[in-house]
DNA sequence: CCATTAATTTAGT
DNA sequence: ACTAAATTAATGG
């Protein structure tokens, strides 16, 4: 299910470190190399699920994962997307005992499991490291606040439109894309159901506005796209 | 290792 | 909810 991979390097002469990190000194680089573990896991494996008590905060080196959580109709829901660069498992660590939601790997991924304490300790000691942490939650809770009012006001057609918006012009800048997620996904993301996003993927590809073969996403006519995310 | 089949997941109605 | 298609896992050679 998982491989450990053999710790040969070091945070210290990590390639992938974070700008976070990057505020460290020698000694807290240390610290962090002995409270981490390097794991890579696989599409659909779990990093941590909701729950279930925590214990590391996770750093996402290489790979695309779902940050979700199950709402009280047991329907699952999608918060937001996680790529290189991010940490993951902050606000169950600091404010709760237990994970609060889950994370699934969408592709292979390569992580960095550190340990909670080492990272709080971090939190306290440095305050450039605890700065440039906070700059990224906020960025975040900006995102969310956005969301928020987006999925609670737009319609289904609106909000299909901002996926698929969000994936050509914030993930993979391109309007040609394999989209990583299936259409339960897209659902959960969307705060619709499986069948909607069939339907209304349908009325796109009718109305030339995209073309879907497989997985594969083509935004033939990104303006309408748009249109429909503003006024849906 | 590859090929065939069984099982699970996904899409469409 | 049900069916068909597609993807993935298991089996046997």
């Amino acid at each position: 299910m998982f491989e450990i991979i053999k710790n040969k390097s070091t945070c210290t002469n990590c390639g992938f470190i974070s700008q976070a990190a990057k505020f460290l000194t020698e000694a807290e680089l240390k610290e962090l190399t002995l409270g981490t573990v390097d794991v890579t896991l696989k599409r659909g494996d779990k990093l941590f699920v909701e729950g279930l008590p925590h214990s590391h905060v996770i750093y996402l080196r290489e790979g695309f994962v779902k940050v979700h959580m199950t709402g009280p109709n047991g329907r699952d829901q999608i918060l937001k997307f996680a790529r290189p660069g991010a940490y993951l498992g902050i606000q169950s660590l600091m404010g709760s005992d237990i994970n609060r939601f889950s994370a699934t790997a969408l592709e292979k991924v390569h992580l960095c499991y550190i340990n909670g304490n080492t990272f709080k300790n971090l939190i306290q000691t440095n305050a450039s490291f605890s700065a440039e942490i906070m700059t990224s939650l906020c960025k975040d809770e900006l995102n969310y606040f956005e969301r928020f009012v987006s999925l609670q006001q737009k319609n289904n057609s609106g909000k299909l439109a901002d996926a698929l918006l969000y994936f050509a012009e914030r993930v993979f800048e391109s309007d040609n894309f394999t989209l990583p997620l299936t259409y339960v996904d897209l659902a959960a993301l969307s705060g619709t159901t499986r069948e909607s996003i069939t339907r209304l993927m349908k009325d796109f590809v009718n109305g030339g506005i995209i073309t879907v073969d497989h997985r594969e996403i083509e935004i033939l006519d990104k303006a309408i796209l748009k249109k429909i995310s503003e006024n849906g």
